[in-house]
RNA sequence: GGUCCCAUAGCUCAGUAGGAUAGAGCGCAGGAUUCCUAAUCCUGAGGCCGUUGGUUCGAAUCCAACUGGGAUCACCA
């Protein structure tokens, strides 16, 4: 149940009997109507933009007109006050009786309250973290795992068919110096002095036990083998075990994936599926052979004129045509990217979602002319850029280098501030936006991180149905009817945190359509906030707790209240993969 | 140079598809626990929403230009 989307049919269904209104009905439309919760509460429940919207198309003005509506509004049982105000705006204050019914719905409808149908059960796919099997995660992966796996979560709420998916880059020339690192430690498990690493392979100690586990399991047999075929033997293993790992570090962060979808089986059988892809946008039209002009700006120094097969993607949007095979008749990245595109195509995504770091700006375009020339236009095809994460430890920057295999590694940052502060931190802001995350200040002071407070609003909620408990030793607290003992809410604090609750279905709404999780993250610290306040008038006045053992009747009522909190408060968290704790330790 | 992101309180940021007197946290000044966890709450001070134009009943929000900050530019992956 949705307020504002009930108090919109309302107010058209009111508009339709107003007799200016009738008179032009051909001439007006209501598109540019809002209903939503005024700005400041105070002037009411629900505002309508309804007759400054309508009011030159009628030929009128906004205050006459809006007097008019307010006047029809009145006949509406649930609507206790219609007041006009500023420009002409209306504001609607609702009766406790609507409130109290909504208090039940939210109640009845339990964790399926707040989710929505916009999404139509259309199939979404969300391509998030996405990192090269050639090491840990780092924190720098940490944004876009979160991200896009609350993105995920909301869009699911909301009513799409997700699949989350992750795109292994297992093809391409980093995991051949993956497999020579590994080949390297390798040697060194068979007990020879590698000495130091050489420029150009990675160094991370991480490399050393896949190196063993190779000596183990093969001995000094590789060792005697020429290239071409130690290789494919130790880039399997070295993928198998970075993918382990991986895993591991997602875990960590609560992320889960539907899908891994590996870059090698587009390649695999002389490159099948790239040669369908390409063959595929050939035959529309969009390849060809030719030259690109040199690039602008600064020449590299090694800049020479060739002839590849281009993807002419100046046509689809696209600022330069793109190659799709080298001159040497290798293909390019971009070319799987191609195929794993039309792949996504082929398995009947609506929308498909590209979780990437700032770093990939550029490829944006690239990938939005694919999406048009794969699909011929059909595919909705989203990007969301997430900004760089700037680390600090009390105020100083954490320097990085990840050449030197010197970087924080995801689970570096988990495993020393938790869980649900990253999560949370990550999302309590707009993704475009770059991020600073200071390991001190997200520990040491448990309040500079928000997730404590909006957690500690859950327990404290728990912690009321414990003192119920004690304070009614003879009642079943948890199976009371608590949706039909609504009715002795009456006290406007109270309804006030009604009335926040009743925004949760509009929110994930616009959350979902703007693909903004962050707002749901914005939303619970609010929700959290009015808690709090009303947690704390207990404190002056007695008569407002919720737990009152000379009061039996009304105490049920309130359980029912908080209940309700919890309830949104849990489901929230839920999107942001975050716990709703029973108590804080 | 091209493209993308950004500019709001001293600091870090929200601002709900253009709405009313622009909000929150931190910090600062003051206050609240005989009582459900003070990991909480309340009060106060603090603003030319980067600049200039435009669009309209109405702009922090949309458009253009400019200024300033960040990212990016490849036959890499």
């Amino acid at each position: 149940m949705n307020l504002f989307a009930d108090f919109e049919n309302r107010i058209k269904n009111t508009l339709e009997t107003i007799d200016i209104i009738k008179e032009k009905r051909g001439e007006v439309d209501f598109g540019r109507l809002t209903v939503e919760p005024p700005r400041d509460a105070s002037h009411g429940d629900v505002a309508t933009n309804a007759a400054m919207v309508l009011a030159k198309p009628l030929g009128t003005n906004p205050r006459a007109l809006a007097d008019i509506i307010a006047e029809a509004l009145k006949a509406d049982a649930d609507v206790s006050e219609v007041s006009v105000a500023g420009p002409g705006f209306i504001n609607i204050r609702l009766s406790t009786a609507y409130w109290q019914r909504l208090l039940s719905t939210v109640i009845a409808e339990g964790v399926n309250y707040g989710k929505s149908a916009i999404g139509g059960g259309r199939k979404a796919n969300v391509e998030y973290v996405s990192a090269n099997p050639t090491g840990p995660m780092h924190v720098g992966h940490c944004r876009g795992a979160v991200v896009g796996d609350a993105l995920a979560n909301l869009m699911q709420f909301a009513g799409y068919d997700v699949t989350k998916e992750y795109y292994i880059n297992d093809a391409g020339g980093q995991i051949e110096v993956l497999a020579r690192s590994v080949f390297l430690r390798y040697r060194e498990a068979l007990g020879e002095d590698i000495g130091d690493i050489p420029a150009g392979l990675y160094p991370g100690d991480y490399l050393v036990p896949v190196g063993k586990a190779l000596a183990d399991e093969y001995g000094p047999r590789l060792h005697t083998m020429p290239d071409e075929e130690w290789l494919p033997i130790v880039k399997d293993k070295a993928v198998d075990a970075m993918m382990v790992m991986i895993r591991e570090d997602l875990e960590a962060l609560n992320v889960h994936h539907d899908v891994f979808f590996s870059e090698r089986t587009l390649h695999a059988n002389g490159a099948q599926r790239i040669r369908q892809a390409i063959n595929d946008l050939t035959f529309k039209g969009h390849v060809y052979k030719g030259t690109l002009p040199p690039p602008k700006g600064q020449l590299p120094e090694d800049w020479e004129d060739r002839e590849q097969t281009l993807f002419r993607s100046t046509e689809v949007g696209d600022d330069i045509d793109r190659p799709l095979i080298k001159s040497d008749g290798s293909y390019t990245y971009f070319a799987a990217d191609v195929a794993y595109f039309k792949d996504k195509f082929d398995r009947g995504y609506d929308e498909m979602i590209y979780v990437l770091g700032a770093d990939h700006g550029g490829y944006v375009k690239r990938l939005d002319a694919v999406a048009r020339a794969v699909s011929d236009g059909k595919a909705k095809l989203t990007v969301l850029l997430c900004q760089l994460v700037k680390l600090f430890r009390d105020g100083e920057p954490v320097k990085m280098s990840k050449r030197s295999g010197d970087f924080v590694t995801l689970r570096e940052v988990v495993d020393e501030v938790g869980r649900d502060s990253v999560r949370f931190m990550m999302l309590y802001r707009k993704s475009s936006e770059p991020l600073d995350f200071d390991f001190a200040k997200v520990t040491e002071q448990s309040k500079d991180n928000p997730v404590f407070y909006v957690q500690y609003a859950h327990a404290r909620c728990m912690s009321v149905f414990r003192q119920a408990r004690d304070a009614f030793p003879d009642m079943d607290v948890d199976s009371l009817d608590l949706k039909g003992s609504v009715g002795d809410i009456t006290d406007p604090n109270e309804l006030q945190l009604i009335a926040k609750l009743a925004e949760y279905p509009r929110l994930v709404e616009a959350a979902a359509q703007a693909q903004e999780p962050h707002r749901v993250a914005f939303y619970l610290y609010d929700l959290a906030s009015s808690f709090h306040a009303h947690w704390n008038k207990g404190k002056e006045s007695p008569d407002l707790r919720f737990v009152n053992d000379k009061n039996r009747q009304l105490s049920v009522a309130r359980l029912g209240l908080v209940h309700a909190v919890a309830s949104v408060l849990k489901s929230g968290l839920a999107i942001t993969g975050t716990a709703a704790p029973d108590e804080m330790r």
